[in-house]
RNA sequence: GGGUCUAUAGCCAAGUGGUAAGGCGUGGGACUGCAACUCCCUGAUGCGUUGGUUCAAAUCCGACUAGGCCCUCCA
């Protein structure tokens, strides 16, 4: 398995720390709000990820975060948490919203086939965790308190920047507009480990500490959700590009602070889904969500073939009319399946040339494009039906296309159409072209799909 | 200002020095009562522009152009 580390900057042999078992952290998301397709991009890649190493045999244990607290708001750095501004708009309290939201979410992968993370934490459950690292972290002088706050002394590392290649006196504070520059740190790149004081006053949740009562910063909720549930080796980070400066910078610093060795060896993130007008957000342009997608009649698998297309480390720029070109791409390769006659033996010499070559594709850092242009070659090749099927089934382990899934048919609903189609055939039989086209309509409405065919009229359900 | 990534047909996209995969769409044909489905045929003398290295460049190097992202909310 080969894959691109943003740690070295190049594409690397991934090796485990135990042989053949993978403990991957991923980000999760903020509830506040629903999430976009953008950010559904990105659970997206990490579930191929994690798909991928499980497919060529790897024992994965994965964590994920849910993030319901302590994160601004907006660009203007007002200092009202996201979490608080939801509930007041929605007047909920702060833990009700964080719970629909996290519902919603749930709900939203489930449609895209994403599987849920074997441990799954709630930054609000894990307060003990992030005393303790603080604690460590104040005797082991890497944090300091100033005007309330418990910060991490960034000069206390020599390779604070080693994710980004940033150089530290070329780096402009405040760079975008409203960024306050916060008095109290003693180098421009330290950041809070817990709150007391300061612009976030409105902030809800709050707990006693040893530093007075407050809320835990912004990034020690990773560090310590996935060192208390995986361990003090991780295999594998994943996030959003967006996350690489500051988010995991800090999770590092703060981490390997705390642990006193290398924490995590290697880092994978995923590129953005924009729109035309650059980064897709939920303050600007069409806020693009599951449910608007599928109110708009789009399947959400359509939008993960999309995702599939496409490799993880490119930008791609959303349009409906790509999305179109998906959802045609993705039916006909659905039918394509659906039409093969899945009983017979299996070749097996030539599924296991195959399925060889599907892994070397998804091992090399993770190209699908590839590994789907493979399933197109084996639909057109020479294989019989079953090999065929059967290599489609197992490799949609991976691409969770619901490649080799079909509705049921119960026997009442089989009854009626045999009978509409006879009707029909009747009509036909006496040129009754008007009546014939009618039953095709009115059992396309009930979604079903007549096929005529010289054998004679068979259907397809949708 | 600094960092970083990208540019291949109408659209998506593979390609990592040996002469441009694949998918969707388009157009044509077969099939059909007409359609749909399916099948067959159909596209880049060319890979943002421009220099260079090489027997050979979409691939390597330089310059330029355009665009995205990051530089304390973000997937």
């Amino acid at each position: 398995m080969k894959i691109f580390n943003t740690l070295t900057h190049q594409v690397e042999e991934f090796i485990p720390n135990e042989e053949g078992k993978v403990k991957m952290y991923t980000c999760g998301p903020t509830v506040y709000n629903f999430a976009h397709i953008g950010n559904l991009r990105t659970y997206i890649f990490e579930d191929i990820l994690e798909k991928t190493l499980r497919y060529l045999g790897y024992e994965v244990t994965r964590c994920m975060n849910i993030t319901d607290v302590g994160h601004l708001s907006s660009d203007s750095d007002s200092g009202e948490d996201k979490m608080v501004a939801g509930a007041k708009k929605e007047h909920k309290s702060v833990l009700e919203i964080a719970k629909f939201y996290t519902e919603a979410f749930k709900e939203d992968t489930a449609k895209l086939n994403i599987k849920w993370p074997e441990i799954v934490s709630p930054a609000t459950e894990n307060i003990p965790m992030y005393f303790k690292m603080i604690e460590k972290l104040l005797a082991k002088d890497f944090a300091y308190i100033s005007g309330g706050n418990v910060y991490f002394d960034t000069s206390k590392l020599d390779d604070y920047y080693k994710l980004t290649n940033h150089k530290i006196d070329e780096m402009v504070v405040g760079v975008r507009e409203g960024v306050l520059e916060d008095q109290n740190k003693r180098n421009q790149a330290d950041f809070v480990l817990w709150f007391t004081k300061s612009k976030f006053d409105s902030q809800e949740l709050k707990w006693p500490s040893p530093w007075g009562e407050g809320y835990p910063g912004w990034h020690i909720e990773c560090s310590g959700i996935a060192i208390s549930n995986l361990g003090e080796y991780l295999d594998i980070h994943c996030g959003g590009v967006d996350n690489i400066f500051p988010h995991h910078t800090n999770e590092i610093a703060q981490s390997e602070g705390y642990l006193g060795h290398k924490w995590c060896n290697y880092w994978v993130h995923g590129e953005h889904l924009n729109d035309i007008n650059g980064k897709m957000s939920k303050s600007k342009g069409e806020f693009l969500t599951m449910s608007v997608l599928i109110n708009k009649g789009y399947d959400p698998l359509a939008y993960r073939y999309l995702c599939l297309t496409s490799h993880y480390r490119k930008q791609l720029t959303f349009s409906y009319e790509i999305l179109d070109n998906a959802t045609q791409s993705y039916q006909k390769l659905k039918s394509r399946i659906a039409s093969l006659d899945k009983n017979g033996p299996l070749e097996q010499e030539k599924y296991a040339k195959y399925d060889q070559e599907f892994k070397e594709y998804i091992a090399d850092d993770l190209n699908v494009a590839n590994a789907l242009t493979l399933l197109y070659e084996v639909l057109k090749s020479d294989l019989n039906d079953a090999t065929k099927y059967a290599l489609a089934k197992s490799w949609d382990q991976v691409f969770s296309l619901n490649l080799t899934v079909q509705k049921e048919i119960t026997e009442d609903l089989e009854k009626h159409i045999l009978e509409q189609i006879a009707k029909r055939n009747e009509a036909k039989a006496n040129k009754d072209y008007a009546l014939a086209d009618k039953i095709r309509d009115d059992l396309l409405k009930e979604h079903v799909i007549l096929k005529d065919t010289r054998e004679g009229t068979t259907y397809t359900i949708e």
